[in-house]
DNA sequence: CGTTCGTTTGAGAAACCTCAAGGTCTGTGG
DNA sequence: CCACAGACCTTGAGGTTTCTCAAACGAACG
């Protein structure tokens, strides 16, 4: 697991958390720009494919571009989803959202059990992504005691009452095909 | 000009603004999801294509397949730009930064001079694109006298002092090539 | 000339932040 | 085994930003 951010002045804004399958730094490739960085928060593999190399993929065999295109589609939209989050939802909906959509893409890579997965996230962290502080997102998570982040794993005690406060969809996520 | 905007039980949160050149709903063709919706806010003309055309376009014409993934990584690139918006800057910041980049972006297509644009935001919707309030919006934009939005168009006061604030970078927005 | 859409302004409330302190856990070196 | 340091979590008090609700105003339009 790892996860991308930008820095600015006030602080730094996490975009995004890659899982194991995930493709990461597409966009600086194909833009050719370094806009934000990444930094990993567990172990990872990382598989390098050069820039120049990438492109001679994309029109020498265009079912990988096809599939490229599918991934990029699929990550502006888990933006766009985070983009919703901080924009209209409270601090609570928030992280209720948050955590089902990370429980489910966790699911569907099968690293995740229904109410219990692991990962590394601390509050620090989760403030960074939420648009929050640490202390916030603290008060946040005890108010009601929907979910526990301890020791490098999430376990979820009212799934049901999470799913409905965060209004999680996600039908972004998969490919049905 | 048009806007693309999810539908919340708190409001709407509108995601971009697409004008004069850009492409649309790519997302949802390659997704086979429709979370979002779009608006015109002027007149458009629109070139409809069709879900399973496109997708033979992009096997049997690889470099309109790379010009996709091009223009779905600037996609991209403008949702997070969004997001770290949202995310970590101030009303202020936030409304300069969003200016910046639209004046930016129809400067590119020759749509917009030095420090003036047609373009018919309203206070309305300018809050529901920045995760504001209309109210808020309206005070942030006479606090100081930055800029004017005023019937279908906009003029930038001070330029140096919008640029700085906003610490605007557009080099996302550029084909540079 | 009234209606509608958008802007402007105010007062009070809520959400969230800042700063600061203390607590808990975990690994590490003695 | 113990003491310690570092990372993280927890809690409090007070401040700021932004929201909500409400009302008045102006301009375009039929």
């Amino acid at each position: 697991m790892a996860c991308s951010f930008k820095l600015l002045p006030g602080g730094r804004q996490i975009i995004s958390f890659p899982i194991a399958g995930d493709v990461v730094g597409l966009r600086s490739v194909l833009l050719r720009t370094a806009d934000h960085s990444f930094s990993a928060l567990t172990d990872a593999v990382v598989n390098a494919v050069e820039g120049p190399h990438i492109m001679r993929c994309v029109t020498e065999f265009p079912r990988l571009g096809a599939a490229l295109l599918w991934a990029a589609c699929r990550d502006e939209a888990m933006v766009v989803e985070h983009l919703v989050n901080i924009g209209r939802r409270t601090a609570l909906e928030r992280t209720a959202h948050f955590f089902m959509e990370l429980a489910e893409r966790l699911h569907l890579i099968g690293q995740a059990a229904e109410t219990e997965f692991k990962c590394p996230l601390t509050q620090f962290v989760l403030a960074d992504a939420l648009g929050l502080t640490a202390s916030h997102v603290n008060r946040v998570l005890r108010e009601r005691q929907l979910l526990t982040v301890r020791k490098g794993s999430v376990t979820i005690h009212d799934l049901a009452a999470l799913r409905k406060l965060s209004g999680f969809q996600g039908g972004y996520l998969n490919a049905r095909e």
